[in-house]
DNA sequence: TATATTTATAAGTGATTACTCACTATATGA
DNA sequence: TCATATAGTGAGTAATCACTTATAAATATA
């Protein structure tokens, strides 16, 4: 990966989060980073391909999150972890999220594939406090995730810690 | 408002809900909705000027919402009305607030005029319930239901009903 | 019916789009 | 040192973009 390769996903990452993929032409990408526009194909082969190059390097920096909860044996522990989860995205990945954010909703590329190791943790951390119905309840927490990672990453979420509190009150944790 | 001018909304409307408003050129409205290019431009004066007459008109018809709580008296009533407002929008709004949603995303157009009737009347309630901190329930309220619409919009939620159950009970409405 | 106004079209406009291509510069390894 | 591969450029490409304009058809008003 040269220097250039690297700002090129850099620029493209923050452009595509600001003012969206569609919106966001090569030419704007290139200039921005200070390289040709043929670069950009000659690594990336096309705008789609520089999007999911963009993608996986994303993942792969955003996977420890999901491994917060991996051991614990305590289900109230485990839900603190995971319902805690979005007040702990680093300001540096806010782009990140923000274009996977973005991209539900432009086509039906939704892919829930991101929330599912979560929700296998949440099933049966719910069914070991008794709960009635551990998948509805695990359906839920990752409703409110959803929620919050929104208005943490739209608008500045106002009382973060708070709402946490509110939340783990709610569930007795 | 001729026959033409409808049509040309209503396809707006729903290609920039499916596809997004930046990936929607005007000659692909024109084409679907069976009129010359120019009288998008007569109508609406330009693609922007299109899309702020379907916010308009999107928010005339969605304001009916939003008073479903408007003088109620009982608290818990309260509630249960603003916490079920996701589960009660009909489908033919969904193209709506799917492009709603979505703009959230691109520049930054946050807008959270809609929110603010709501979370005025959710306030007092909780104010009236005794709980510690009014304003900070009623914003956890505002991302739930941010979470809500969205599942149901983009992935349409498993189970919905159980799921607003689930909420009921945490708040013990 | 005659005249004005509005609705609608078709064929443009220059600018920008994603992408290609011929070419050069730089680095690597035998 | 020479050959090969990779990195990078800059000037193209056809297609599409939002938008304009000239003109015709339909409708309303007198």
């Amino acid at each position: 990966m040269t220097e250039k390769q690297e700002k090129i996903l850099e620029v493209a990452l923050d452009l595509f989060a600001k003012d969206g993929y569609a919106a966001t032409s090569t030419s704007k990408v290139a200039k921005e980073a200070g390289v040709s526009e043929g670069l950009i194909f000659r690594h990336f082969v096309s705008k789609e391909g520089l999007l999911r190059s963009i993608l996986e390097l994303g993942e792969k920096k955003a996977q420890a999150l999901f491994q917060v909860a991996e051991g614990m044996e305590d289900p109230k522990e485990v839900l603190r972890r995971i319902i805690g989860l979005p007040f702990n995205i680093s300001e540096d990945q806010y782009a990140y999220w923000k274009l996977i954010y973005s991209l539900k909703w432009q086509a039906s590329v939704y892919d829930d594939s991101m929330s599912k190791p979560i929700k296998e943790m949440l099933i049966p951390a719910f069914a070991d406090l008794g709960y009635s119905n551990p998948t509805v309840e695990a359906e839920t927490i990752l409703v409110i995730i959803d929620g919050l990672v929104t208005a943490i990453l739209l608008r500045d979420l106002p009382n973060p810690s708070y709402i946490k509190q509110s939340l783990f009150n709610k569930y007795r944790l």
